[in-house]
DNA sequence: GCTATATTAAACTAGATGGTTAACTAATAT
DNA sequence: ATATTAGTTAACCATCTAGTTTAATATAGC
């Protein structure tokens, strides 16, 4: 179980350091929030900012980079279209987290406990949180 | 409306921004996840790392810095607890785009239309810059 | 007081990031 | 055929990042 398991959690990491990278960027996030309308050309995705169009290339390139768009090229044209996908990959990162917020301290005392096997360790006899 | 909700905006974006880059580095999504079982001192935090623990201690600041984690200090020992708060930042940033893989085609035909106010949406026709 | 421990601070490095301008490629329009 | 448009590539720059090592600070224990 080791090897792959380790080597499966890498690939998760990368994909997520792609993606949350990637949205870390408060222009990109707009881009995004843009394309979530619809496909858009390139020069129209970057007409509202007060950039230079290659700089929003390049952005749309990470994004591209993490497969939050796709491009469908029709001549001199690049489309770019918002895909959705790797936000899930977000959301399962934060469902471990989420229990912090939406469920009883109860729940909260239970979650601890059924993944505490997976440090050994750590003493903390405190869980005096918030 | 325009004034205020502009400062807002860039309010949020400047936490988003704190919160997803702090999260976008996968050694500081494992502090994270070592300290949702519980709170922890920075020397304990440290050990499992291949780097030195004054690379992890800059790590924590980072998370720090986001409010993800808080630093309980006494004596010279720093304990540090995760603080799950800002991750509810980004989970309603995911708000806005979660309808894309939870929802209907239908449902998501809705969504895009009763947004499109915002943008004008995809025909802008061309007002190139540069 | 002296020594060991816990942690941060400072100074440095290599590489990534976000932006620029200028040059290029390719498709379209006149 | 030539000029315009859409977009990328290349080269460059300033700043940030993630790590290092060494030094400093402060507490704890003997």
């Amino acid at each position: 179980m080791l090897a792959s398991a380790l080597i499966e959690e890498d690939v998760d990491d990368d994909r997520l350091d792609l993606v949350l990278r990637a949205i870390a960027d408060r222009t990109r996030r707009a881009l995004l929030a843009r394309l979530a309308q619809g496909p858009a050309r390139v020069t129209d995705l970057a007409a509202p900012f007060d950039m230079s169009l290659v700089a929003v290339s390049k952005h749309l390139k990470v994004l591209e980079r993490a497969r939050l768009i796709e491009r469908d090229i029709d001549g001199r044209v690049h489309r770019c279209s918002f895909q959705a996908e790797p936000l899930r990959e977000v959301e399962r990162w934060l469902d471990h987290y989420r229990v912090f917020w939406t469920d009883t301290l109860d729940a909260l005392a239970r979650h601890v406990e059924d993944d505490s096997d997976q440090t050994g360790k750590a003493d903390d006899s405190e869980k005096e949180r918030s």
